[in-house]
DNA sequence: TTGAAAGCGCTAACAC
DNA sequence: GTGTTAGCGCTTTCAA
């Protein structure tokens, strides 16, 4: 009889999909008023347990289930994270964010929030910004900061929290942005003092693409473990790529060229060192006698590559569990003791840098 | 003197979190009323011209956005997508379903829809069904189809929209069930004939976990092949796997010593074809020469291989995109001019089978 | 072509 | 502890 009733009372509208069951129903069940179902279901200190008890069970029995969409247009909140991860070619596809989304995900899951995704350049040209459902988001993950990122105005001025990662280049951004950042400078000259180590002096090297503050910072890693180590940089030997494991290929096959001497090859991420195995591997060149190779990040599949690829492993998961974590801080109004983590990577090395 | 209304309508609520343009401003500036507003914005015939040009310019210079709690609240629509992807090992990790929720995630954001995602064994089991807010989704991609499919009761009853990936087994679900499916049982059988066609005729088998539709369709496939050539299949040429990269290299060893006459290996899935070649690598065993391999699936990683993966690619990403297409025309209910759909696989060859 | 009014399902002051 | 009441911002009858 319920039922029909609820038929009844939806059929007024012509898009119906399903009837369910709602906090009015519950109400009148328990004979009750439908605060104190709200009260009872969202652990309200002030109601008896006996009360509680009865509405839990028959919201159970009655497999009810709240409408978010109306408790988030009462509350103004959706409990939901939008994760603005790079447009093409370094979206999904690339290992490194499914990781860190992983990291988000599980965290965000376990507290009771969804998310959504987009990619792309989401908030930064003039007019067109985030897409609707997205923006309706408690609170933003960004990926990605360029240089005087043009995303941080227009975050500031919709007045919801946001983390990033990486950190924003620039000191001002960097100092009142909430970020999360691998350790670039310190994991690359750590990873690069380690193919030195093993004697070799004609490294060569594969920049990422310009523009990108991760880029910068590991670039400056690159250089300081060269000059401690009294190498000077031969600009035959540094060639620049998009991240991409199409990249790298390209780019080794044009240092092969360029800089033949080259004993071993350091790329700015495994993307691009894999890419680099690749083009060594159709060259003919043997992995890791005729050229060392490393990369950084620590992507899951550098591991299942033969030979598989030393690394500089950044805690990928973990800093996307850690930026999950600081925004649902931010968005429940917690305190935060710390704005901004810098997590060290730890330096993997395998058969791609030392034969077995 | 707008902006402190909507403030001090706000400021009676203790989490605010952004002031924001409603209709009802807009209403009050154009100088018509909410229901004008809702139509001009909504693209309503009746309303003129001139007044939409109006409202909608107006609404772009207070930088409107709409509500979409608030509309869904009205509609009973939110917009999303619900993806259902397996459990660990299987799930966002696994490359092949990273291909497929691009694809799916490229068309839906295209048309307006955000995706909301659960992973695991949500809609099985007996009370637990999906997460609150990824339930509130207006239909529903599902994954790993099993033989009588419990979830498909459950997902009738909920009068949502719904696309599997991959075809029910039984004959029923499969008829009334709308799907999308690689050609399991031709791609395997073409993947294997050419391991037959190169002059192989004793092929292990790394079958995939029971259960699945698809491996009691690979294997179809896989005798089929086997038949055509006249070849007995022997039961020490097959093992088992659970379609991960470490079963696949668990399970090479266990062929590797059970079955060591073996030239030709063929993996139900790329991943285990992984590790099939790492298992194989370790044990001193030449790819192609001693031992040649295919996979399926056509993962993008197989390519990064060395070898390279010969493989029967299925159109994964292709799939996601008409995935969604299907599911998106449900919901809006539009027709279908048809349910069910075979995309057929293409033969990769690349060095794991033929030495270059 | 437009407006008024009722409601979508839920939460949260404010009373009692 | 619990009920009453007034919204949250939008859509959609129904009437004009």
């Amino acid at each position: 009889m319920e039922v029909l009733k609820a038929r009844s009372r939806l059929q007024k509208y012509k898009k119906v999909t399903s009837i369910s069951v709602t906090m009015a129903d519950l109400a009148r069940w328990a004979g009750v008023s439908k605060s104190t179902v709200s009260r009872a279901l969202n652990g309200d200190p002030r109601i008896s347990e006996e009360t509680r008890r009865r509405v839990t069970e028959l919201a159970r029995r009655l497999r009810y289930r709240p409408n978010l969409m109306a408790s988030g247009l009462a509350t103004r909140r959706t409990n939901a994270l939008g994760l603005v991860i790079p447009s093409p070619p370094r979206t999904f596809s690339n290992p490194f964010y499914l990781e860190f989304v992983s990291g988000v995900g599980d965290y965000a899951l376990g507290q009771g929030y969804t998310m959504f995704f987009t990619t792309g350049e989401a908030l930064t040209s003039g007019e067109e910004d985030l897409p609707p459902l997205v923006a309706q988001a408690d609170g933003f993950i960004l990926t990605e900061p360029r240089l005087a990122d043009p995303r941080i105005p227009r975050l500031r001025e919709w007045e919801k929290p946001y983390v990033f990662l990486g950190s924003p280049g620039d000191a001002a951004s960097e100092e009142e942005t909430i970020w999360v950042d691998g350790d670039n400078a310190g994991g690359v000259e750590m990873v690069v003092q380690h193919l030195i180590e093993l004697g070799h002096r004609r490294i060569g090297c594969i920049k990422g693409a310009p523009g990108y503050v991760a880029t910068e910072n590991r670039w400056t890693g690159f250089l300081s473990a060269a000059e401690k180590a009294g190498l000077a940089v031969d600009p035959r030997a540094i060639a620049v790529a998009d991240y991409t494991e199409e990249g790298g290929r390209e780019a080794t096959c044009e240092l092969l060229e360029k800089y033949p001497e080259m004993t071993a090859l350091f790329a700015f991420n495994d993307l691009m060192a894999i890419g680099a195995l690749n083009a060594l591997a159709i060259n003919e060149k043997k992995v890791p006698e005729d050229v060392a190779v490393a990369g950084f990040d620590g992507i899951h599949f550098g591991r299942l590559m033969s030979p598989s690829l030393t690394t500089a492993e950044q805690p990928i998961y973990e800093m996307g569990r850690l930026a999950a974590e600081l925004l649902i801080k931010q968005i429940k109004g917690e305190p935060l003791e710390n704005k901004h983590f810098t997590l060290s990577c730890r330096l993997a090395v395998r058969g791609s840098s030392v034969a077995r």
